[in-house]
DNA sequence: TTTATTTTCGAAAACGTTTTCGAAAATACC
DNA sequence: GGTATTTTCGAAAACGTTTTCGAAAATAAA
């Protein structure tokens, strides 16, 4: 009924337990006569080593964290599934935690995870998320830390990330390419840096294009559950505000969809009359009518990335080198679909 | 640097090892001096147990894993919402495995976290699954396990389910309570009861109100991340083979808001022409138009209450009593909207 | 056969906690 | 003051593994 220990196979074959524990990790001052009849009777009896023991004696649990705004949302559920992915691989079992974009949840559930002793963290921070010592501790415990898509600049540590101004320099430098001259940006919380620097992008690409940057045409959402909603709402107002704007960048592809929900339904052509690009490439975008034009922030290999960085920290440490960060930069591609006009080869 | 430990706050001290951990834990018969003291110091130095020898002793992990068929998923990553939601409630962390619907992976995912030594396993089983003996052997071993939606009814555990049967036979009277005569199913995959129990519904449906069943009018579809355009195909053949249809049940609401972009797009009007009804209530289903009539699948409460009956098993074992297998069965409810007519009422 | 070398093994310590149980110390009772 | 009771403590064992290191056994060299 109990599970099998190294003590009874060893008692069973008359010999001692390191013994029984070095044939089967196939140490070399075990002979080979021994070594085949210790892995047989483990094999018959289903020997399992007791990680709990093991994690004791060895330190490590092969286990990380990852803390996470929110699980379900296409982006991270994709992110997520990267990091297993690639954690699978090398062995590693992934706890995950969601922080509801709450500060103190997140601080609560580093908390969690460094008195599980997880080896490692991933962690994507909450909106709230302003002072970051929660953060520094564990790397001051010489815990390996990689952040992803939602990082603080400030604390050392490595990241991996997109260029989001760059990524939405280039999705308005799109618009402007394509004929737009008036172009709205609906744009994510002040908070967090990726809302700020894609609204960054956004200004750069109209000043640098000798387009006025106009304050008033820049709105925000809260790009959370209720996206789809605050996207109609948006492009309601903007309709009543700015008869003249002919383009919309937008911080996320689920706003945009549903700004093009609500044009469409006030027979707004798109793109005749106004063109749109968003941002994600969340895959309903391809499906929809017309299919959005939208950067592609690849969510699947960032998740990938993150577990790799991490696992060479992981490795670091053990052999007690210290962790140089690293800033890992994921490349994003413009992804051309109907919801922007062509553009007209330039003779 | 290391973490502080039992033995140095004792030393410090200059008392024993055990009293001190017995009085951060409050025993009674620690002096209410030497508990103060020892809780003082143990605040000071931040001490923290650690985990790895505490499992070890108390042979628990207070962590559970859940093995899924996909990650990125919006029924399934509401489940484990649920799931998370409730587990930390009660101090319990969550490993999440994806068996990307492979037998193969679900098993070696049982077996990695047997390994593991996690407290208890929720499951909800991969398409290919056939064979239950990876399963059987889990709750042979006396370790708690709980299915939830893909489920095998042939093992002995607890279950949370939704009654497919009867909320597809809801959603098919539906179509026909609003003057569908010829009404055909999207069905999911041949293998996976849920998918199984929705065509069943469908089908007695049609033969308690007297109308033939006719094979013909069932298309399967694999809902997996092709969903949308086997909507669309499965709509476009459907167009060609049986003019006369006027409703559908589609297996999945994905599948069906694919389905409903192909007939606007061939200009065939919903719900005049063709009524629809989905099932699961994914959120995108009231924010197209026409929105869609859908059935309710509560993936949060499923999460909610898979945790809360493996909690329940988990102190059972505990207290070293039979576990008693529970099949509970949450409500759907059918969620009338622009896809479907509404009812004239009856004078 | 003796000595030197290699092979093979196991005793012991360690990881850090929890719990039982007996003993010592302190207090209460007479 | 002596006995009985309560309070407070710590020795010891246990959880199951890993690793170091010295010793014994087997083999090779002389």
């Amino acid at each position: 009924m109990t599970p099998t220990t190294l003590r009874q196979i060893a008692e069973t074959l008359g010999i001692s337990i390191p013994t029984v524990s070095k044939a089967l990790k196939d140490y070399p001052d075990v002979s080979k006569k021994t070594k085949a009849m210790v892995k047989e009777l483990a094999k018959t009896l289903n020997y399992k080593p007791n990680s709990f023991a093991v994690n004791l004696r060895t330190k490590e649990s092969k286990t990380i964290g990852i803390i996470i705004p929110e699980i379900v949302h296409h982006f991270f559920s994709n992110v997520i599934k990267g990091i297993i992915s690639q954690a699978e691989k090398k062995g590693y079992l992934v706890i995950i935690l969601q922080s509801n974009e709450s500060y103190e949840l997140e601080k609560k559930q580093i908390n969690l995870l460094i008195d599980k002793r997880v080896d490692g963290i991933l962690i994507s921070i909450a909106n709230e998320t302003a002072d970051f010592k929660h953060l520094t501790e564990v790397i001051d415990q010489n815990k390996p830390l990689v952040m992803f898509d939602k990082i603080a600049k400030i604390v050392k540590c490595s990241k991996i990330i997109i260029d989001d101004r760059k990524a939405a320099y280039i999705a308005t430098q799109h618009l402007i390419d394509t004929g737009c001259k008036r172009i709205a940006h609906f744009r994510g919380p002040l908070l967090p840096q990726n809302s700020i620097d894609r609204f960054l992008g956004y200004k750069k690409a109209l000043i640098d294009n000798g387009l006025s940057y106009d304050p008033s045409l820049v709105y925000i959402c809260q790009c959370g559950d209720k996206s789809f909603e605050e996207g109609k709402l948006n492009a309601t107002r903007l309709l009543e505000d700015h008869k003249d704007v002919d383009g919309v960048f937008i911080n996320t592809d689920m706003v945009a969809i549903g700004a093009i929900t609500e044009f469409r339904k006030r027979k707004v052509r798109i793109p005749e009359d106004i063109s749109i690009v968003g941002f994600s490439n969340w895959f309903m975008s391809s499906a929809i009518t017309p299919s959005l034009t939208t950067i592609d922030q690849p969510g699947f290999k960032i998740g990938k990335r993150a577990f790799k960085q991490l696992y060479k920290e992981l490795k670091a440490v053990k052999k007690e080198k210290i962790i140089i960060p690293k800033i890992i930069e994921l490349k994003t591609n413009l992804i051309k679909r109907e919801s922007t006009k062509t553009i007209s080869l330039k003779t």
